[in-house]
DNA sequence: TCTGGGGTCCTAGGACCC
DNA sequence: TCTGGGGTCCTAGGACCC
């Protein structure tokens, strides 16, 4: 059996835990930049703030109105909390598979001799209420798409008491019948667009679809979710992850870019930041791109975007990675437009055991280079202070906007909650 | 004034090989 | 009259997830 546990409202969560005050309060977090609202709990959703709707859009008397708390995103929070809660999981259920910051899959077992499927559910859940000060929801059922559906009707109805168990037949087809076939794991707008002139609206009509018609008219996807939807298991538990196939470091600006040296730094920025990803990955890569681009939403004025790439020679360097972002820059940047967006990706990557090295290079220089990037990676880490390169700049003109950022909490000294004693 | 970021997988079509 | 069959690899675009 899978079990599904995923924290509620996880980054609204994370912000209460260390202000008890906000209990009851509608709480928002918002995108990055402060651009939209992403997530809300329970009191926000009931004032009808939306998934994804812009921040400017809620007028400053509907936020004082309602006193609603608000706050832009605080990864390094998250990410701390998210450790916390996978910690607490582990020592519950001795095969997890985490599938994202605040859910995780893992396998249950049971027999008569064992703890029903519920109890077990319930005591995930108790715990990690105890331990991390943040309430799960949990589904359990054969298929990881049945526990997903599980896990959606845990959240929805509160008599459930935040745990559904899919284990027969009889209740999996109950509640397919009565779930908008938009919920099912892997259905999305576009999908449910093309379900619904079929007429198929609930979950239990995508079930009674044919495998062969979900082929035919979809594709493999659609065709595994049916089948798991019928309680045959298509999806593994995944517990080592594999190794990243792509990565991606891209703002938007807290001020619009015209300059080319902003430009240039923050892509530096990017770059930088992204070699460092790699290199925590034990990756090298082959492909760089970096792209650029202007607002789509402002009116009157001309939209561009565009992107190049440069092959490269394996490598993490920082330098050599600098060297072809800044490059590709040159090629694409166009005087005269309003720059809203910027990124880098780092694309086709190879294992540091599998590296080719590049036949023109000296072998000895690379291994002197290999460990300035480790001494640099180093030290960055450590809280003695940060290496970077000059292209990367020191005015920060690209910066995001933060204007509700919470304390790290728990993992700066300087953060730590003070309690007072009266 | 103002609209997120980071991923994966699948498919179709083109280019190429013998 | 009439022009094969069987592959691989790569890329762009679209869909999905959180």
């Amino acid at each position: 059996m899978f079990a599904l546990v995923d924290v509620n409202a996880f980054y609204a969560s994370c912000e209460k835990v260390f202000r008890p005050d906000l209990e009851n309060k509608p709480i928002i977090v918002l995108s990055n930049n402060d651009g939209c609202v992403i997530a809300r709990n329970d009191e926000a959703k009931e004032l009808g703030i939306k998934m994804g709707q812009p921040y400017f859009t809620l007028s400053p008397e509907f936020i004082s109105q309602y006193a609603i708390q608000v706050f832009s995103s605080n990864y390094a929070l998250y990410a701390d909390m998210s450790h916390r809660v996978m910690e607490t999981l582990a020592t519950l259920a001795p095969n997890i598979e985490i599938y994202s910051i605040d859910e995780a899959f893992c396998q249950l077992s049971y027999s008569e001799q064992q703890l029903s499927l519920a109890w077990q559910g319930k005591i995930i859940r108790d715990t990690i209420q105890q331990h991390n000060h943040l309430t799960v929801g949990v589904g359990i059922g054969p298929t990881k798409t049945l526990a997903k559906l599980a896990n959606y009707a845990a959240k929805k109805w509160r008599k459930t008491e935040g745990v559904v168990v899919l284990s027969e037949r009889n209740r999996q087809r109950k509640l397919m019948a009565i779930t908008p076939v938009a919920e099912v794991w892997g259905i999305g707008r576009q999908l449910t667009r093309q379900l619904n002139m079929m007429n198929i609206h609930t979950a239990m009509d995508l079930a009674q679809l044919s495998p062969y018609q979900a082929r035919k008219k979809f594709n493999v996807i659609v065709e595994r979710t049916v089948r798991e939807l019928n309680g045959e298991s298509c999806l593994s538990l995944e517990e080592v992850s594999e190794p990243r196939k792509q990565i991606v470091c891209s703002r938007s600006f807290g001020e619009k870019v015209t300059e080319f040296i902003v430009m240039q730094e923050a892509i530096c920025n990017y770059t930088a930041r992204a070699a460092e990803k790699l290199r925590a990955d034990g990756q090298y890569c082959q492909h760089i791109t970096v792209f650029i681009r202007s607002s789509p939403f402002t009116p009157n004025t001309p939209y561009y975007s565009n992107y190049a790439s440069e092959i490269l020679a394996a490598t993490n360097d920082t330098r050599q990675l600098l060297t072809a972002a800044q490059k590709i820059l040159k090629r694409i940047w166009l005087e005269d437009r309003i720059y809203q967006k910027a990124g880098v990706i780092l694309n086709d990557f190879h294992h540091h055991k599998l590296k080719q090295f590049d036949l023109f290079l000296d072998h000895k220089k690379q291994i002197k280079n290999e460990t300035l990037m480790k001494t640099i990676d180093q030290i960055n880490r450590s809280n003695m202070g940060k290496i970077f390169f000059a292209s990367q700049g020191v005015k920060g003109q690209w910066h995001m906007k933060q204007q509700f950022l919470s304390p790290a909490y728990t993992t700066q000294v300087k953060d730590l909650a003070k309690v007072k004693i009266s």
